[in-house]
DNA sequence: AGCACGCCGACT
DNA sequence: GTCGGCGTGCTC
C-alpha cells in the first residue's frame, strides 16, 4: 500500500499522466485507449482491443461491414480477432483514433461475442490503473477479471444447474429409499421444464439425494439460462448486542457509507470484528447494494460462509481457487449481474465486477496472501482501496495486527482508525512468556519448563498447541565425522529428511527427491545423522514423552489425504486433553476452544533475517498464534522458546503488545528510510548461468539513470540497493539476483520506472533472462 | 506467451 | 536426401 496512500488520495495517478502524454511521440505507456466519445470521421471503423498476451500494447482492428449491424459495440464486450496465426478472444475497449499504425497492417475482427459489456467502465478503469501501477500488460490484467470459460470465448449465458426426471424414470425403483422417493416426487412436481437446483434445495431436497437419483439414471442435471432476480434481504438471525466499542465502530462506518473512506478496524482476536462487519453490512444490503468481502487464502472456510449465511438471507457467493470452471462462471455471473448481494472471496475476487458495490471489507488485511507473488504482482488490499475510492464506497481493513503500511496511513490521517480492545465475554488475554534456551536442558527440542507446562495442561484435560514452522522429519542430514550435509543439487539449500511415506530426502524449494545415501559420499562413514527438528520428528518425540495423549499433527504432509483435516478438527473440538502440532496451517482461521497453552518453537529466524519485513511478519504470527490460546473462559498462556530472549523487539512485543511493537518497528523504518517511509520496487532476474543475472541487472540499472528524465534531475532521487544475489541464489537450477529501488516520491518513481521498464522489456540482452518488476514488494526472496 | 521461420545434426 | 533441435523475431 506503500504507494497507495498517495495513489488513492491524490488525483495524480499514472493514468492521469498517460492521458496527458497520449498524443505525444512517446507511445502511450500502457496502451491507454482514446476516449471513444468523439464520433469518428467517415471511413472504416477502427477499434482497440486488449488481448491476453504479455505485450504492453493494445491492438487496433477494423470492423467489417458484416458486423456493422451490431455497431456500436459495448466497451467491455468480447471480440474474436486474428492475431498472428492464432485466433484470440479480446476485450473491446473503444474506438481508436486513426494515428499510429499504417492502415494496411490492420486486420479485421472476426466476431463480436457479447451484446452487452462484461466489464463496466468502472472495472475497465480500475484494471487500467492496476496495469499501469504494477507495470503489467493490460490484456493480461483484464483477462484476470474474467472467469476461464469467458476467457476461452464460451457463450455468456446465465447458466444454472437444473434437474428433471429422465424420460424412463419409474417411481417403483425407489420403494426402499424413502428419502430419494421424496426428492423424486419433488422433481415430478416440477418436471416441466425442470427446476433449478437452488430452488429444489430450498424446498428440502438434498444434493446427495439428487446425485443418487442421477446415478440410478432416474434424474438428470442440465445447465440452462436463468433469469436473474434479486431477492430482498432478510435478517435470518438477530444481531448480537454490540458492546460500546463495537457500537461506536458500527455507527462510524454507517456515517461513511455512500462515499469513499478507508477504515482500519484494529481489533484484538476475539474482540468481535466479524460482528462489526455484519452490522455495517446490513444497511448496505438493505439499500439493495452489494458487499465484497476479501479473506486470506486459508480463511475461506465453510464456517466463515456459515456465519454470513446464518445472518443474511440473500444470495452469497464464494470465489476461490478450488471452484470448477462452471461454478466459477456461475458465481462470477451472480456478482456481475448484481444478483448476489455478498461476494466472499480470496485475493483475485477483488476484480469481480459488481454493479451495485456499496462496501468492501478486507479481513486480516495484513495477510501476505493478498499479494500475488508470481506474474501479475498486485496487492488485493491496495487494489480494493483504489476500487473503493473510484466507486465511492467505504473500505474496511480489519486486523488484530495491522501492517505498518496501514498504520502509517492512519498516522497521515488517510485512514480512519477504529479500535476494539475488549474481548467478548471478558475472556482474559493470553499471557506471553519467553523460555531462554541457553543453558536449559532439552528433550526432543522442548525445554524442560515447556514440558512441565504441557504436562500441567494435559492433567486438566486441556489442549496444547505447538507451533513449529518446519515440516518433515529433520531439516538437515549431517555426517558427524566430516560435517558433510545433504544438499539439493539444484538449489542452495539443504535437503529435508522425510520418513513418510518412506525414508527419503526432499527439497522443499524445487521438489527434488532422492534416497538417503547409505554412507557419507565424502568420507564413507555410515553414521549419517538427521539433525534438527521437523514436525514429523517432533510428533515422534511427543509420542514418547506423552504416550497416553493424542498427538494431532497438522501440516501439508499429514493433511494431504482427504478427510484427515476434518478428523483432526473434530477431535480437537472434543473436550479432552490432546496436543496439536503443526506449521503455519495451524495459525490461521481455525478456532480451538480447548487450547490453553500455545508453544512457539523457532522464532529466532524471524527476527534475524535479511528481509526488513521479517520482524513485522514474525510479530504478526506470534500474536495470531497467541490468539488461539484460551478464547473460552480459561486463561491462555503462550510460551516462546528462544536463544535470544534479550532481543529488544521481542521484549517490547511480549511486554507491551503489538501496538508498541509496531511503533518501535515504525521508528526503525523511518530511521532507515524504508517503506512505508519510501516507496519501493524490487527488480528480479533469473538465468541458468551464474553471474549473468547480476550482470543483466547491473546493465539495466545503468539505463535507469541514463534516461533523459533522470538526467534532468540534480540529485539522484532513487536509491538502489544491489544488484545482489537473492537470499537463495540458486533455486531449481536457476541463478537469481535482485535489486531494490527506493524513492520518496511515488509519482517520480513510477514515471521513471514506467518508461524504463518498457525499454528493458524490449532489450535484446533480455533473451535468456527472466526478469520482473515487483511494486511494493512484500517478500525479498 | 504462442507460433512461425530458419539453419545445422542423426536417421531412412 | 529428410525429421527435428531450439535460437530469434513478430504479433494490430
Amino acid at each position: 500500500m506503500t504507494s497507495l496512500g498517495q495513489q488513492v488520495f491524490t488525483q495524480n495517478t499514472a493514468e492521469g499522466n498517460a492521458q496527458k502524454t497520449k498524443n505525444q511521440d512517446q507511445p502511450d505507456l500502457l496502451g491507454h485507449v482514446a476516449v471513444p466519445d468523439e464520433t469518428p470521421a467517415k471511413g472504416p471503423i477502427i477499434i482497440q482491443v486488449a488481448l491476453p498476451v504479455p505485450l504492453f500494447d493494445v491492438f487496433s482492428y477494423l470492423v467489417p461491414d458484416a458486423l456493422l449491424a451490431q455497431w456500436p459495440f459495448a466497451p467491455g464486450c468480447r471480440v474474436c480477432v486474428p492475431f498472428g496465426k492464432r485466433e484470440l478472444v479480446g476485450i473491446y475497449l473503444g474506438q481508436a483514433t486513426n494515428d499510429g499504425i499504417q492502415p494496411d497492417k490492420l486486420k479485421t475482427i472476426h466476431t463480436v461475442l457479447d451484446d452487452e459489456s462484461l466489464l463496466p467502465e468502472s472495472m475497465l478503469k480500475l484494471l487500467h490503473w492496476a496495469a499501469s501501477y504494477y507495470h503489467y500488460p493490460i490484456g493480461e490484467v483484464i483477462s484476470c477479471a474474467l472467469p476461464t470459460l469467458l476467457r476461452q470465448g464460451r457463450p455468456y449465458n446465465l447458466l444454472a444447474q437444473y434437474w428433471r426426471l429422465t424420460a424412463t424414470a419409474e417411481r417403483e425403483a425407489l420403494k426402499r429409499a424413502p428419502k430419494q422417493l421424496e426428492t423424486f416426487d419433488l422433481l415430478k412436481l416440477h418436471d416441466e421444464p425442470g427446476a433449478p437446483e437452488s430452488a429444489l434445495l430450498l424446498m428440502g431436497a438434498s444434493k446427495k439425494q439428487l446425485q443418487l437419483l442421477q446415478e440410478k439414471g432416474l434424474a438428470e442435471c442440465f445447465l440452462q439460462k436463468t433469469e436473474h432476480q434479486t431477492h430482498p434481504v432478510k435478517l435470518a438471525e438477530l444481531p448480537l448486542i454490540p458492546n460500546d466499542e463495537q457500537q461506536l465502530a458500527i455507527d462510524t462506518i454507517k456515517q461513511h457509507l455512500a462515499s469513499f473512506k478507508g477504515i482500519l478496524l484494529d481489533g484484538l482476536t476475539g474482540s468481535g470484528k466479524t460482528e462489526v462487519y455484519l452490522q455495517a453490512m446490513q444497511p448496505v444490503l438493505e439499500a439493495g447494494q452489494q458487499v465484497l468481502v476479501l479473506v486470506p487464502e486459508i480463511g475461506l472456510t465453510p464456517q466463515t460462509l456459515d456465519r454470513f449465511r446464518s445472518r443474511f438471507q440473500c444470495e452469497i457467493v464464494a470465489m476461490h481457487s478450488n471452484l470448477t470452471d462452471v461454478a466459477r462462471l456461475q458465481a462470477w455471473q451472480a456478482a456481475q449481474t448484481g444478483r448476489a448481494q455478498i461476494v466472499i472471496g480470496t485475493r483475485s475476487a477483488v476484480f469481480t465486477p459488481m454493479p451495485k458495490l456499496g462496501l468492501i471489507i478486507i479481513d486480516e488485511e495484513h495477510d501476505v496472501s493478498f499479494k500475488q507473488q508470481d506474474t501479475f504482482r498486485y496487492h488485493a488490499r491496495d487494489v480494493a482501496l483504489c476500487r473503493g475510492h473510484r466507486e465511492s464506497c467505504p473500505v474496511i481493513l480489519g486486523s488484530a495486527t495491522p501492517c505498518l503500511e496501514s498504520l502509517h496511513l492512519v498516522e497521515e490521517g488517510k485512514l480512519l482508525s477504529l479500535k476494539l480492545t475488549q474481548r467478548a465475554g471478558n475472556a482474559a488475554l493470553a499471557k506471553i512468556q519467553l523460555i531462554d534456551l541457553k543453558n536449559q536442558p532439552r528433550e526432543h527440542g522442548l525445554a524442560r519448563d515447556l514440558i512441565d507446562a504441557i504436562k500441567q495442561r494435559l492433567k486438566k484435560q486441556e489442549q496444547v498447541l505447538i507451533f513449529l514452522n518446519r515440516r518433515g522429519y529433520a531439516p538437515v542430514l549431517l555426517c558427524p565425522q566430516c560435517a558433510w550435509q545433504a544438499d539439493c543439487p539444484r538449489c542452495d539449500a539443504h535437503l529435508t529428511v522425510h520418513r513418510q511415506p518412506s525414508e527419503h530426502l526432499h527439497c522443499h524449494h524445487c521438489n527434488y527427491q532422492s534416497r538417503l545415501p547409505a554412507a557419507c559420499p565424502s568420507c564413507q562413514s555410515t553414521t549419517l545423522t538427521p539433525t534438527g527438528m521437523g514436525t514429523a520428528r517432533l510428533e515422534e518425540g511427543l509420542k514418547e514423552l506423552f504416550p497416553d495423549t493424542d498427538i494431532l499433527r497438522v501440516d501439508r504432509d499429514s493433511t494431504s489425504r482427504v478427510g484427515s483435516w476434518e478428523r483432526i478438527y473434530e477431535r480437537a473440538h472434543q473436550e479432552k486433553g490432546a496436543i496439536l502440532l503443526g506449521t503455519q496451517m495451524l495459525a490461521k482461521g481455525h478456532h480451538f476452544p480447548h487450547v490453553t497453552l500455545v508453544a512457539i518453537l523457532d522464532v529466532d529466524g524471524g527476527f534475524l533475517n535479511v528481509d526488513f519485513r521479517a520482524p513485522e511478519r514474525t510479530a504478526q504470527l506470534i500474536m495470531q498464534v497467541a490468539g488461539r490460546a484460551g478464547r473460552g473462559q480459561k486463561a491462555g498462556l503462550v510460551l516462546i522458546q528462544t536463544f535470544k530472549p534479550e532481543n529488544p523487539l521481542l521484549q517490547i512485543l511480549i511486554q507491551q503488545g503489538y501496538a508498541a511493537f509496531a511503533k518501535t518497528c515504525m521508528a526503525e523504518r523511518k530511521a532507515m528510510l524504508l517503506p512505508p517511509y519510501r516507496y519501493c520496487a524490487l527488480i528480479r532476474a533469473e538465468t541458468p548461468q551464474a553471474e549473468k543475472s547480476l550482470q543483466f541487472l547491473q546493465h539495466v540499472l545503468t539505463l535507469l539513470y541514463a534516461q533523459p528524465e533522470a538526467k534532468q534531475l540534480e540529485k539522484p532521487p532513487l536509491e538502489i540497493w544491489g544488484p545482489v544475489p537473492a537470499p537463495m541464489e540458486r533455486r531449481a537450477g536457476v541463478f537469481r539476483a535482485h535489486a531494490l529501488i527506493f524513492c520518496k516520491d511515488r509519482r517520480l518513481l513510477h514515471h521513471l520506472l514506467g518508461h524504463w521498464w518498457l525499454q528493458v522489456c524490449k532489450l535484446p540482452e533480455r533473451r535468456g533472462v527472466r526478469c520482473s518488476i515487483d511494486i511494493d514488494a512484500q517478500e525479498m526472496s
